[in-house]
DNA sequence: CCTACCGATCGGTAGG
DNA sequence: CCTACCGATCGGTAGG
């Protein structure tokens, strides 16, 4: 019974996710300690030991709710991967959308990317590689219809693409304002987003002849 | 007097300074510990502590080294940055290579991006923005001139560019091989740099007309 | 979900 | 450059 208004129900465990899903992107692993996270919640360290057993297995927790959350955004994305130029935008815009709504995931893969080197090559293996392959035939299919540019490396032009989509959302409030202030965060996202769409499509297809 | 052989003279310090930035690049600064550095280099804690009154000041100092080899390449850079097709490579393969001479550079760098965003924007406005507003003048010239694909925005596309060199590099061990193995780490780090530098050039030059 | 407590390790100092 | 040592904090356990 909820009777203080602060803890709503039972989801202390959901809360305790959250929350060091937040400590971790901003602090690192290493960085933020259980007190941090279990007082950023409300209860004690040894209440948090309680849902999570150790600190080595909130992390892989962590990890796997934003997992479990892109498998779920994840049809939509295939749905739009059919074909076409509009189509490709779509998938574009999805995945790039998947981060901007919280732009911790992609400052928590970062960190693993770097942290974990051999954890993320195993990730990429299971959750990119099945549709990236796809992705690849495609592109060497629009190559021999002559929609796309003869000379992309289509395995390497993915790889480039994902890392741009992911990096530049990790580090986008420091590293969006190369030429000054002057806009708002908002308006410095958006023209953000938007290049990184143009520089995606520009580089892959040939310009349409009208 | 080096008689043991594996000191060489009294460069205590920069074997410090490169231990340093190995393991702050591989485990980050939270992740390494003063004993972990010091006995790197065959030494004990408080002897570190004698040429690096603290750790923090370490960090600076090991950033600080990085930057001032940055400075010293700058000028080849500013050099072939004058204009011209050939030119624009020329400065996309020297800045990838101050980062491929070295990867924890870019290591390093993504790391102080998401610890410290707010030091990485005073540095990008210090060490970037002076020649990153060079070159956004040089694209908006090469758009009047017909060069340049007119719907590039100048800021966010060297902000998305330099974004991709770095962090490109230093995820590079586990996000290149996207698509399976099959190639050495060697095969697929070049294909990987001309891939990069392709899709620099290509989202920002129309086709040459021939 | 708590209090009380554990050994280990942290960055850093004293003193030589 | 060392040994010896400091208080603080770490992840984790006992026991309720």
């Amino acid at each position: 019974m909820p009777s203080d208004g602060s803890t709503s129900t039972s989801d202390v465990r959901s809360r305790l996710l959250r929350e060091a899903t937040r400590l971790f992107a901003a602090k690192g692993f290493e960085g933020t300690s259980l007190k941090d996270i279990s007082e950023a919640v409300g209860i004690r360290k040894p209440s948090l030991l309680y849902h999570f057993p150790s600190k080595d297995l909130l992390r892989q927790s962590v990890l796997e709710q934003m997992l479990a959350r892109w498998n779920e955004v994840l049809p939509n994305l295939l749905r739009a991967a059919t074909s076409g130029v509009g189509q490709f935008d779509a998938v574009v815009e999805e995945t790039v959308g998947f981060f901007v709504e919280d732009p911790d995931r992609a400052r928590l893969l970062v960190r693993e990317a770097l942290d974990r080197p051999a954890h993320i090559s195993r990730l990429i293996g299971e959750y990119v590689r099945p549709w990236a392959i796809i992705v690849c035939n495609y592109i060497r299919k629009g190559q021999q219809q002559g929609r796309v540019h003869a000379d992309v490396d289509p395995e390497s032009y993915v790889a480039q693409i994902i890392n741009l989509m992911i990096s530049s959302i990790a580090t986008f409030q420091c590293v969006g304002d190369v030429t000054g202030p002057g806009l708002s965060p908002q308006q410095r996202l958006s023209r953000h987003i938007r290049e990184l769409c143009r520089v995606a499509k520009s580089s892959l297809f040939l310009p349409t002849a009208n």
